[in-house]
DNA sequence: GCAAGGTC
């Protein structure tokens, strides 16, 4: 039997179907997918890794003697530990030595690149460890197509062992500096957090060097200095058309200059058109995905890369679009378009728009600027209702969809106006955009301004003037990155590769570093580049990256060494230790004041000092604490399941600090710290006006907690800790009525009826007011409130 | 409890 190993399993099924005489079998081993089948009057089978089945990693008696803690004395260790390829994919390696047993020959057909040669090297290791004299051939393919395949299939070569060195090289200083450096700030922070199991501060070869660009973003934004403009702008209005218009002048550069203008438009109704000049331009339809075209454009649209990546995989998996990590914008001759758009047809809103690509006969592609021949450009594989989808998923689809479509269309040709026009001197404009051919536009409206209408006009034709204003302004600095923009930087400057670059940005807001989108670094993330720079340069460069690919060149080419390249790098990191190593209690004090500086959500209304989001190990759930702490004993409930930023304002209703919520499939919303804050779900109600038993003199009013339960509170809360519970549901009226024990009575009015309570649920009358009172009096409300599961249903049961 | 690289 002949065992072909890919990198996937879908490149595994693709080579079988093409070797196969006939069709292959999909079978499995173990639980792993393979595909046999005959050819050349022998059998064979083919199976998919999953991409690297093997990790790097310290060695374990390591890690158990000086290195199981994490500690900075042995770091200098760990710099030049040995490093060791542990299996990763147990189940994928006890299926190739399954398989392998009994081949009588070996073909190793993973990726033609870096990584695949790794991953090659990695599966030949595991076959000759059960089947010592199998020979084992590479064969080295840049397309999964008929032709290709052949071809490599009848020139098969060997393994490259230092191109596989090469890979490994990278893995060793991958590990070792990431490692080393993540373990230097996770430990430095600590010493001075005292938490033995605080935040991880990572570092490594491409995060770092993307964080710094956040960063020099952000300290360029900050070193800006605007400068002050005015723009004056107008309004015409022809036959019910308003016509916004803005003054020839663009920017006046003082405050007079604009007042002039609009002192000299005063009193002005009219205005002449001087002229209208008309332009035709084509819009080109735009070039087939790839991996980062696609993340950008989706980014656009809402999508997190990362997230991007996810939904994408899973319509991969499930047929719908094709192989999403690809480097390729052409689509290769062997893709059947004609096929594709047939496939399409049966999506209604596709229907007409595959219909007028199809009566253009011909079909020409557009072309982007990278051709490779690995996979096909991102297009659809299948048809999607979207009514069987999660709408996110079908949004996605939709744009991988239509952008195949568009890709398969007429330029759009647009005609521009510009009209010119004169009101007491004062020269304006108005622009308008009218589509004269929708083509590719009809189908593909993604990242397209709104057509501005304008009305015909004609020179000399005088319209009405509606006024003008004039509004003061500022040059801008440079914007911060979004996650589009962000991934094709690292593209331009070779950081990641398209399958990792997702990740690694996601890293960052894990850590936090970065929160938001626009992204915009945090105090943590800023103090780690601070600290690296100035003695971990190399780590926060892309030039380590650039640097590293030159060496894995030189190793491949024979040139260099695996050992001297290794051991060069150790040498420099150890460099770098030494001068770590001694500052650890100064960084770690800049590390630590910078992440309570994340932490602070404002400022304590009692005591004045910093509002931090603290976590309580005792409910496992966050909460806002005073830093004044044991002294002052404000605190604030903070919703679970929810992560928090701060912001700035005060809460516009009643002046206590505000955080920003952001919920796992929820909107972000701005909540007031403050749990009687009328902003809050549901009316303000007061209870009783001064009528906090504590006699200070506190009003008591209905508040809602930050799951949005209703209690009642008293106001003076941050120094009054009076609370009572309140049932759920059912709508309170207040009453002037006091229970004997001295606390309000209210009565809620549930779907049932009214019911009186009174709202101490220690209230001593409780028992004797249920029994001898009328039904449902007092006891179903001390209940609700304190049991809330019960609440419902004995408020529901017992109501009179 | 570390990285980055594959892929699911």
């Amino acid at each position: 039997m002949r065992l072909v190993v890919s990198e996937k399993n879908i490149a595994a099924r693709r080579i079988a179907e093409i070797l196969a005489v006939g069709k292959p079998k999909a079978e499995k081993v173990y639980t792993t997918p393979v595909y046999t089948f005959r050819r050349d009057g022998e059998d064979w089978v083919s199976i998919g890794l999953k991409g690297h089945i093997m990790e790097v990693d310290f060695p374990e008696t390591f890690e158990d003697t000086e290195l199981k803690k994490w500690n900075l004395g042995s770091l200098s260790t760990l710099v030049r530990a040995p490093v060791l390829k542990l299996p990763k994919e147990r189940g994928i390696i006890q299926s190739l030595k399954s398989l392998a047993k009994k081949a009588e020959e070996v073909i190793i057909a993973t990726d033609y690149d870096r990584e695949g040669e790794l991953i090659g090297s990695d599966a030949r290791d595991i076959v000759v460890s059960v089947n010592p004299d199998v020979p084992v051939f590479r064969v080295r393919f840049s397309a999964i197509t008929k032709g290709e395949i052949e071809r490599a299939f009848a020139e098969q070569d060997v393994i490259s062992e230092e191109l596989a060195q090469a890979g490994e090289t990278r893995q060793d200083i991958d590990l070792i500096w990431g490692a080393v450096v993540t373990r230097y700030l996770t430990l430095a922070h600590q010493t001075k957090t005292r938490r033995p199991f605080g935040d991880v501060l990572s570092a490594g070869r491409v995060q770092t060097p993307t964080l710094k660009l956040i960063i020099d973003r952000e300290k360029e934004r900050e070193a800006f200095d605007p400068e002050d403009y005015w723009v004056v702008k107008g309004a015409f209005e022809k036959d019910g058309d308003r016509i916004p218009a803005s003054h020839a002048t663009e920017r006046f550069k003082s405050e007079e200059a604009a007042h002039a203008v609009i002192a000299a438009l005063e009193g002005a109704s009219e205005g002449t058109v001087t002229g209208v000049k008309r332009t035709k331009r084509t819009v080109k339809p735009p070039v087939p995905f790839n991996t980062t075209s696609l993340m950008a454009a989706a980014a656009s649209e809402g999508f997190a890369p990362a997230k991007t990546m996810r939904l994408a995989e899973s319509l991969y998996m499930s047929g719908y679009v094709s192989y999403p990590r690809v480097d390729n914008t052409v689509y290769p001759p062997s893709l059947d378009l004609v096929a594709i758009l047939k496939t399409l047809d049966a999506v209604p809103a596709y229907h007409e728009h595959v219909q007028v690509i199809l009566r253009k006969g011909a079909l020409t592609p557009t072309r982007g600027p990278k051709e490779t021949t690995d996979h096909p450009p991102i297009h659809p594989t299948g048809a999607l209702d979207p009514e069987s989808v999660d709408a996110q998923v079908y949004k996605l689809y939709n744009l991988i969809a239509r952008r195949f479509m568009a890709t398969l269309s007429d330029a759009a040709v647009i005609e521009g106006t510009r009209a010119d026009f004169d009101v007491t001197g004062q020269p304006f404009y108005a622009r308008g955009d009218v589509v004269v051919k929708a083509g590719f536009r009809a189908v593909y409206h993604y990242g397209l301004k709104k057509d501005e209408v304008l009305p015909p006009l004609a020179e000399g034709e005088r319209v009405a003037f509606l006024g003008a204003e004039m509004e003061a302004k500022q040059t801008q600095p440079s914007a911060r990155y979004s996650q589009g923009k962000l991934i094709q930087e690292m593209e331009k400057l070779g950081l990641g590769t398209k399958a990792t670059r997702h990740d690694i940005i996601q890293g960052l807001y894990d850590r936090r570093y970065v929160h938001d989108d626009p992204i915009e670094p945090t105090c943590k993330g800023r103090t780690v580049i601070e600290a690296l720079t100035t003695y971990a340069d190399r780590i926060t460069s892309p030039d380590m990256t650039s640097e590293l690919e030159a060496e894995m060149d030189a190793i491949a080419n024979a040139r260099a060494s695996r050992e001297t390249v290794v051991g060069h790098s150790r040498e420099l990191l150890a460099g770098v230790m030494d001068k770590l190593v001694p500052i650890a209690e100064e960084v770690g004090e800049l590390l630590k004041s910078a992440t309570d500086e994340d932490a602070k959500v404002g400022v304590c209304p009692k005591s004045g000092h910093d509002l931090l989001i603290k976590f309580s190990p005792k409910t496992r759930s966050s909460f806002v604490g005073c830093s004044g702490y044991p002294e002052c004993d404000v605190t604030y409930p903070l919703p679970k399941n929810a992560k928090y930023a701060a912001l700035a304002e005060l809460c516009p209703v009643c002046g206590t600090p505000q955080v920003k919520v952001l919920q796992f499939k929820k909107k972000p919303r701005v909540m007031c710290l403050s749990p009687i804050c009328p902003t809050k779900k549901g009316p303000e109600i007061l209870i009783r006006a001064a009528g906090c038993p504590t006699g200070d003199g506190g009003d008591l009013r209905v508040a809602y907690s930050a799951v949005g339960n209703r209690y009642v509170r008293c106001t003076n809360y941050e120094n009054c800790k009076t609370s009572y519970p309140l049932p759920q549901s059912g709508d309170i009226e207040t009453t002037d009525d006091t229970c004997e024990c001295g606390a309000p009575i209210v009565i809620v009015h549930t779907k049932k009826g009214p019911w009186r309570i009174c709202i101490d649920p220690a209230c001593p009358l409780k028992s004797a007011a249920t029994k001898g009172a009328k039904k449902g009096k007092g006891k179903p409300a001390a209940k609700a409130g304190t049991k809330k599961k019960t609440s419902t249903k004995r408020t529901g049961g017992k109501k009179a």
